[in-house]
RNA sequence: CGGGGCGUGGCGCAGUCUGGUAGCGCGCCUGCUUUGGGAGCAGGAAGUCGGGGGUUCGAAUCCCUCCGCCCCGACCA
């Protein structure tokens, strides 16, 4: 009996369910997450996985090793606990600030927890790799990941610990590398697929960063922290951080006429919004201008009133990942005006980056950089020089820039991010293999990501109902639960405990609800815990008769006692195909 | 880091304004009854009222201080 694995009684495990869900849970999978007994917070940003959560956690990470392995990916384990040595030598234990959990050893070394393994495989791959011949090599693990996050939230959604399927592969040039990132897409598309998440990859382009090219897996989802831009007619599809769009028209049109900037009074009139009021014009009509300071230096910032600043392309354009907004007093001392009442007019000595959105545009109303002035009459590119770049927020309701067709934005949860790295760590940190005609070369390398953790959460945002959560067969930590209604009769613990044992030795992943509790309560604890399929005995075993309920759709149907484990295995097949039997991208 | 909220048996909450020795529902334990969608009756166990300090004859309650958690924003290699 032992030898038939182990038991699953939910009479001996530990599974805590909560009738009423505690009060600091608000978004739909940490609450029935908590609720169902998966987990347990121990403290902000960490939590502790329980049976349920652990069972679900493994077979998501089976999936992830199955299309890893099929890849030609190899698996190794790296300490999460990395001396600062390695972080130095990438210059990443500068570059990065607070997000890094740093400590010291009892001799004082510097240490930090891993938030990601760069350093450590490059640290690995140097001292080993020293041929093209040993090239391509594909490395993975399954790891745990730490980032001290400022603000941890939504139960595993953001938190201070987390697990990752971190990826990182060594080629000889860049089509090697671009044959790792396919494949790589191609594995995610698989992962994700199985796991039964309903998911988008998204263009993360670098824009000007040399070709290096990356792709975020994103999980459609109101609970999600990040936004995707897609054009449905074009397929189109972006993260809002890169997402490029051609902004709707102004809401009226330019003023004709060719006069020059004129002076008008706007007593305490600061905002686009307090200034449009005033002067009767739309915000499409103004010019908003924001001074920021890049590389130490003041840069004047130029978007359409209604527009917002995509702080990541304005990092993006002046090259200064640290870009901040100028203090009042900066400004006075390089504009010479206070806040609101700024403008490009006139303005001496100050680097200028304006909208894309406000080429062609003439007449326009901007700040005189006078207290309580404005100017109308303001034409770019006449009255003032720019440089005219994208550094626009994109919006539900722009335009897509091939068919000009809406785009829409919507939440999301990010899962999975692959990357062109290039030679950042292997130029950085000295790794270098010689080629076929004996040069010493820089392996190229990429690295690749899958947020273990957020696959469930996603997949629970995805799948839950009033009820619970009914998470695919795939990655539900029980696929059956077998649930005699009265135990109190024979025939009935008797049956069940037939089914239970035959869907066992089948391999099939089984639960018998053989607690001493009345039916209802039984149901609902299935229910929420989500389990795909309840193998029912009740009223009817006298006939011989079981019944077979689907969690997702509550259809139910009787089939003889005898048959219920074939029925169920081949249910359960149905619902989730095995490695192989999926196809690509969605 | 800025703003807001909260902290009272395992969970959800009342009590705090107006100081008087802690209560409700669920859960838990025992017994009887019940048994197809979170049962009924009876009995019972369980609380440093987040910590520390202060005021007071007396503090969950008033004052000071620290800590923790949640939400919004900033931030997010």
């Amino acid at each position: 009996m032992a030898r038939h694995g182990p038991s699953m009684r939910w009479s001996r495990l530990f599974l805590p369910t909560l009738r009423e869900a505690p009060a600091d849970a608000e978004v739909a999978s940490h609450r029935l997450l908590l609720r169902a007994g998966y987990i347990r917070q121990l403290s902000a940003g960490l939590y502790c996985y329980l049976f349920l959560a652990q069972r679900s956690l493994r077979k998501i990470e089976r999936i992830i090793r199955e299309e890893m392995d099929a890849i030609g990916a190899q698996e190794i384990y790296t300490p999460e606990l990395h001396p600062a040595e390695v972080w130095k030598e990438s210059g990443r234990w500068q570059a990065i600030g607070d997000d890094m959990f740093r400590l010291k050893d009892r001799w004082g070394r510097e240490h930090c927890l891993g938030m990601t393994e760069e350093e450590v495989v490059t640290f690995i791959a140097r001292g080993e790799l020293r041929s093209y011949k040993q090239l391509p090599q594909i490395w993975y693990q399954i790891q745990a990941k730490f980032r001290d996050e400022p603000r941890p939230k939504s139960g595993l959604m953001r938190v201070r610990r987390f697990t990752m399927k971190d990826s990182y592969t060594f080629d000889i040039d860049r089509a090697g590398l671009d044959e790792a990132y396919r494949k790589h897409y191609r594995a995610y598309c698989r992962i994700f697929g199985r796991c039964g998440l309903d998911f988008v990859p998204v263009d993360a382009h670098s824009g000007p960063m040399g070709g290096s090219e990356s792709c975020e897996f994103m999980v459609p989802s109101p609970a999600g922290e990040d936004w995707l831009v897609e054009c449905r007619e074009s397929g189109y599809r972006a993260n809002l951080e890169k997402a490029v769009t051609v902004a709707r028209p102004p809401e009226r049109p330019d003023p004709v006429g060719s006069g020059p900037p004129e002076e008008f009074a706007t007593p305490g009139k600061r905002t686009i919004e307090e200034v449009s009021e005033f002067d009767g014009l739309p915000a499409t009509s103004h010019i908003k201008a924001l001074v920021m300071v890049a590389n130490g230096k003041p840069v004047m910032v130029l978007l359409r009133g209604d527009h917002q600043l995509s702080a990541v392309k304005l990092a993006e354009q002046t090259e200064d990942p640290h870009v901040r907004p100028a203090h009042p007093e900066e400004l006075q001392d390089w504009i010479g005006a206070p806040v609101g009442f700024v403008g490009p007019v006139g303005c001496q000595g100050v680097e200028v980056l304006a909208d894309n959105a406000l080429v062609d545009r003439r007449n326009m109303v901007a700040g005189a950089n006078r207290t309580d002035r404005h100017l109308r009459n303001v034409t770019p590119g006449r009255d003032f020089s720019a440089r005219f770049v994208d550094l626009r927020e994109a919006e539900d309701g722009d335009l897509d820039v091939e068919s000009g067709m809406p785009v829409h934005r919507r939440k999301a949860i990010e899962v999975g991010h692959i990357f062109k790295l290039g030679y950042k760590y292997s130029e950085s940190m000295g790794l270098r293999v010689l080629d076929q005609r004996g040069r010493s070369i820089a392996p190229i390398m990429g690295s690749y990501g899958i947020g273990v953790e957020r696959i469930l959460t996603g997949s629970v945002e995805q799948n839950h109902d009033r009820r619970g959560m009914s998470l695919p067969v795939s990655i539900a930590p029980f696929e059956v639960v077998v649930t005699p209604v009265n135990l109190k009769h024979a025939a009935q613990r008797a049956a069940a405990e037939r089914i239970y044992s035959e869907l066992s030795a089948a391999g099939v992943d089984v639960l018998l609800d053989d607690r001493a509790e009345r039916a209802g309560v039984k149901f609902k604890d299935a229910d929420l815990i989500g389990v795909p399929f309840r193998a029912t005995v009740g009223r009817r075993v006298g006939e011989g008769i079981a019944e077979i309920t689907t969690r997702r759709t509550g259809a139910t149907k009787n089939v003889t006692i005898e048959r219920v484990a074939t029925v169920l295995q081949r249910l359960i097949r149905e619902a989730a195909p095995a490695a192989g039997e999926t196809n690509g991208p969605p």
